[in-house]
DNA sequence: TACATTAATAACCAATTAGTCATTAACTTC
DNA sequence: GAAGTTAATGACTAATTGGTTATTAATGTA
């Protein structure tokens, strides 16, 4: 039997129980279901949390969302959308050298990802790609290869203005995509809980990281390996 | 009320129900364990699963493991942590450059690590280390310390040879770390559902990353960055 | 064969939690 | 302001699952 607040149901911040509020209600979801997506994963996140957290009961999020699984697909489509047209037209006007280029293109990587709570989706999707092969599909095609192409465009106009030595391009991309990701990875999960004097400093870390793929770059190639076997014994 | 199944208790397999076989019944629950955890991950994983795989009941189980959470350091013990002793003494009995060295090992990892189940250790860790800090600080301590003292001892043996330039180690050792852990995370998430026709190959990707690693460890600095501010308006 | 030991089982418990539904009350319309 | 509509609630359900324990039976020994 329910309890009845019979004089008001208003709360102390003035908001009252039933409050009818249908359109601000699955905005108000998804921006819960995120941060807490993003701070403790898909199976740990309790959907009557993600309620709480947006101000109303269980049930009414279920009101707005059939499932878990759907709340979750709902978030991803909302936060990572078409920010690719910005950087392409930012990256199509960019003038000075292809060290530079690189530079800009991690450090702005951190300035407007990995630092906000985007690189919480980068790691969520790492995390969860193999249980939502769907999701998994729709991310590789809405971000990884739009990523992979603007990377493609920085090492190849590198190459073609003969500041960068040639590479094979497939795997190229790689050399600037894997520092981000595991840092957005590292972030998130291991970099958090333990290290406990030794934090990575990630501005420090993407400048070795960008200076060493530079030096990595460079024209003159270093002498192949020599030897498979130098083991003692 | 159990059931009787009075004459014979013996399956078609030829096994009895009860076979007492307590020496083997370790290793193939950790057999089991490692392949469902790098499956399904270690939350979704369930003890019950992992004891049927391995051809026993859950009670079994818990007779050789107190826990879930035991269960899956036994895991890490066995598949990774236990092995640092011996690697470390292949290092200190390497002969030749250290170039070479580094090359040895990033790929003695693919062979040992990377192309193996063991890789799914690493993605799971990664991923779920938010929600088992008791478990992240386990890998932390046993996995990533042990890791990071050996890619350590290849960096400070290159430079204090003069074979690299000298690099903050506190960073210098994710020149190294990241690719790997990229590598193990990708295989396991969008680099399997995904990518269809450009599927990455993992020798040829672990190549460029340490030929590419090696030219920015070359003792020749580049240029540093020139202007901040390269952008047309 | 009788007995002791202990590996193995499976029914059971307690806690958790995704999802449901009858009830309540805010808002709309006339 | 009465009646109808539906947004919102929260107690409840059903399923899941980590872990326990009383019971069963395989094996060794005398």
């Amino acid at each position: 039997m329910p309890v009845k607040n019979s004089d008001s149901d208003v709360h102390a911040s003035g908001h009252t129980k039933h409050e009818r509020r249908k359109d601000a209600r699955p905005g108000e979801l998804l921006d819960a279901a995120l941060e807490l997506f993003v701070e403790k994963g898909y199976a740990a996140t309790r959907v009557e949390e993600v309620a709480k957290l947006a101000g109303v009961s269980k049930g009414t999020l279920f009101l707005y969302f059939a499932s878990k699984e759907e709340l979750f697909k709902a978030v991803v489509r909302e936060n990572i959308s078409g920010r690719f047209h910005e950087w392409n037209a930012e990256f199509e006007n960019f003038k000075g050298n292809s060290a530079d280029m690189l530079r800009y293109c991690m450090t702005a990587w951190w300035q407007r990802i990995g630092s906000t709570k985007a690189s919480g989706i980068t790691k969520l999707m790492m995390s969860e790609a193999q249980n939502f092969p769907e999701l998994a599909a729709f991310y590789q095609h809405e971000v990884i290869e739009p990523g992979k192409v603007l990377i493609t465009r920085v090492l190849q106009r590198g190459i073609d203005r003969g500041e960068f030595r040639s590479i094979d391009m497939k795997y190229g991309v790689y050399i600037v995509l894997a520092p981000m990701v595991f840092l957005a990875m590292w972030k998130h999960s291991l970099g958090t809980c333990c290290e406990a004097g030794a934090q990575l400093v990630p501005e420090d870390y993407i400048a070795l990281q960008v200076e060493t793929i530079l030096n990595g770059l460079n024209i003159r190639p270093i002498s192949p390996p020599v030897s498979q076997k130098n083991l003692a014994s």
